[in-house]
Order: structure tokens, then sequence, then C-alpha cells
DNA sequence: CTTCGATCCTGGTAGC
DNA sequence: TGCTACCAGGATCGAA
């Protein structure tokens, strides 16, 4: 369940791995994970080669590869179990490996490969690696898509802005709240009003807030609102430091190394154990076919709330 | 127009 | 043991 920290996780590690380096092939072992590419899947493999992929770039959840003097991208979402992985050419296929990337040329000089140390007296050249989006349950995928004058993917043009990028605009978020005729945890998994936040940030940054995921977001002060986008940023920031986050061990980091940190949060999964404010048990509610973890202390539901 | 729920997918696990 | 039912959940689409 990736969310914006552990996306950009990835950006950065493609951005070592990949950037600047030419398609030689590309290879798609399963139609359903360039699904986004209406063309198919051997149009997107033709169209991919011999194209230089430039510098990575991250909206929310969604991360792209331009490719260099084309107005396109490779636009990738990693879904639920989506993985983009950096392996050494000739390491085994993963078992949901969906679309394989060769270069015509190596990693950057001086960069020790990524995964396992090769075989003794078996070696392989330490940059000689592809690119591989491995996925079981292929909710997420790759597409190529033309891109907008500041290199935005053009259907991701929908997308807002998230917390962590300076342009963000707090106060315009403020006034969509104050807008909505919604409750405020639907509100923060809205891709188009902030992108970025997921089922796990959204409790975390609400059980900071001390707030229930069902309160109107109409009636939101702009105090609170700036005190939850305070920390919606520090949840992530935290789990940015630690190079991503999320203890689903489906997510693998771009270098194949687990990407999870071993800190306990403090509302998601934790049902029955006690508040790490006010030690009350944890309560875990059935929310929109998923689940919302709350301190029924801390985080008091609105007087109507269902 | 906004809001809301169903749907996609697969592997792990709980329960009988 | 072997089967079924359920759960994880981001984004999309159509219904209300």
């Amino acid at each position: 369940m990736p969310e914006l920290p552990e996306v950009e996780v990835v950006r950065r590690g493609l951005e070592r791995w990949v950037a600047h380096r030419t398609v030689a092939e590309a290879e798609v072992l399963h139609p359903r994970a360039v699904r986004r590419h209406v063309a198919g899947a051997d149009d997107f493999t033709h169209r991919l080669k011999g194209h230089r992929v430039g510098v990575p770039s991250r909206r929310g959840k969604y991360l792209w590869l331009p490719l260099e003097d084309t107005p396109q991208a490779i636009l990738a979402h990693l879904g639920m179990s989506g993985q983009l992985l950096v392996q050494p050419q000739g390491a085994p296929d993963e078992k949901h490996l969906r679309i394989r990337v060769r270069f015509t040329d190596a990693s950057p000089p001086a960069s020790p490969a990524p995964g396992p140390a090769p075989a003794e007296g078996a070696p392989v050249a330490a940059d000689a690696t592809e690119l591989r989006f491995v996925d079981q349950r292929t909710f997420g995928g790759l597409s190529l898509h033309d891109t907008t004058p500041d290199g935005l993917p053009d259907v991701i043009a929908h997308i807002a802005r998230d917390p962590l990028d300076p342009l963000f605009d707090d106060e315009a978020f403020h006034q969509a709240l104050r807008r909505k005729r919604s409750t405020i945890k639907r509100a923060l998994l809205d891709q188009s009003l902030i992108s970025g936040v997921g089922n796990i940030y959204a409790d975390e940054a609400l059980w900071r807030s001390r707030l229930h995921y069902d309160r109107p977001t109409a009636g939101f002060t702009r105090p609170r609102t700036l005190e939850l986008l305070g920390h919606v940023r520090d949840v992530m920031n935290a789990a940015l430091a630690v190079g991503g986050t999320s203890f689903d061990s489906l997510y693998v980091n771009v270098n194949g190394e687990s990407g999870y940190f071993d800190r306990s949060l403090d509302a998601y999964g934790r049902e029955g154990l006690p508040c790490g404010r006010c030690g009350t048990p944890m309560r875990r509610r059935p929310w929109m076919n998923r689940s919302s973890y709350f301190c029924p202390k801390c985080q008091r539901p609105p007087r109507v709330s269902s």
C-alpha cells in the first residue's frame, strides 16, 4: 500500500539507477499491467524502444519517467502491491513480474549493483541491470502519455499537488474543505483535493490531530485545517526519513530491499491496543470497504454520525 | 453538480 | 485436511 513516502523512495531509486539510460527493449508479460496504455502492449513496447529516460518526477502516488526529446513520459502507479525493482539481468524472474525494461547502457559509473552480490566465481557486470515492474494484484501499471507544457502526464492533470509540494496551497485546501459536504477522511483521500494520502497516513494524521474520521469538513476552522496539514506532513516526513513505510510485506523499494520501517504506527492496525496518548483501547471500524482505526476517547465522533 | 458505493485483483488467513 | 469466506485498498465509473 504505497503512499506518498514509499513512492518518493521509489522515485529516488529510479533517479539513481535508471535516469539517463536508453531503452533497448521493453517486454510486457501481463497485459493488465499496461491497461491504462489504451493503444495496447505492442504499442507500448514499440514506443519505448530507443528513447532515453530523463529525471523521474512524482505527484502524490504517481511517478513518471520523462522520455528525453519527446513530449511524453512513462507513467507508473503502484496500486496496492506494485514494485519497481532494479535487478541484475539474469536474476530469476519474480513470480508476479509483469513488465521488464532492458537498457542499451549501464547505470551511472561508480555505482554498486543493487540486490544480492553475485555468486562467487560467477561475476556479473556491476551495472548490468534492468527495470522490472512486479505486481501481485495488478492494481498498478505502466503507461505512456503525452505531457503538458509543465511536464505533467496529461492523464493526471486532475491530481492535486501533494502536501510536500512547495506549491501546495494550504489556504486553497482549507477553502475547498469548507465548501465540501463531506467528511474529513474522505477529503484526505480525495486525490483531486490533496494527493499522496492513503488509508494508513490518513488514520495516522487524524490520530495526531485528535480528529474523528467522520467529522464534517464544512465546519473546519483555519487553525484546525492547518494543524491537520502539519500532522499530514509530519507523518509523511517521518516515513520518508526511514526510507518509506508500510508493513505490507509485498512492498519492496526500487533496490529490492524491504522499504518498511519497524516503527510502530500510532493508529493504523492497532485495534485493541492502547492509545499512545490515553491508553484507551483503539478501535477499528469498517469504513468505505476498508477500515478506520481511531481512539474512541481522543477522537470523539461528531454528534450527527451514522 | 456533488456524493457515494461497487468493482477490479490475488494470496494469506480464519473458521468450520 | 480441504474448503469457503473474508480481508487488504487506490482509482474509476456509474448511480443516486
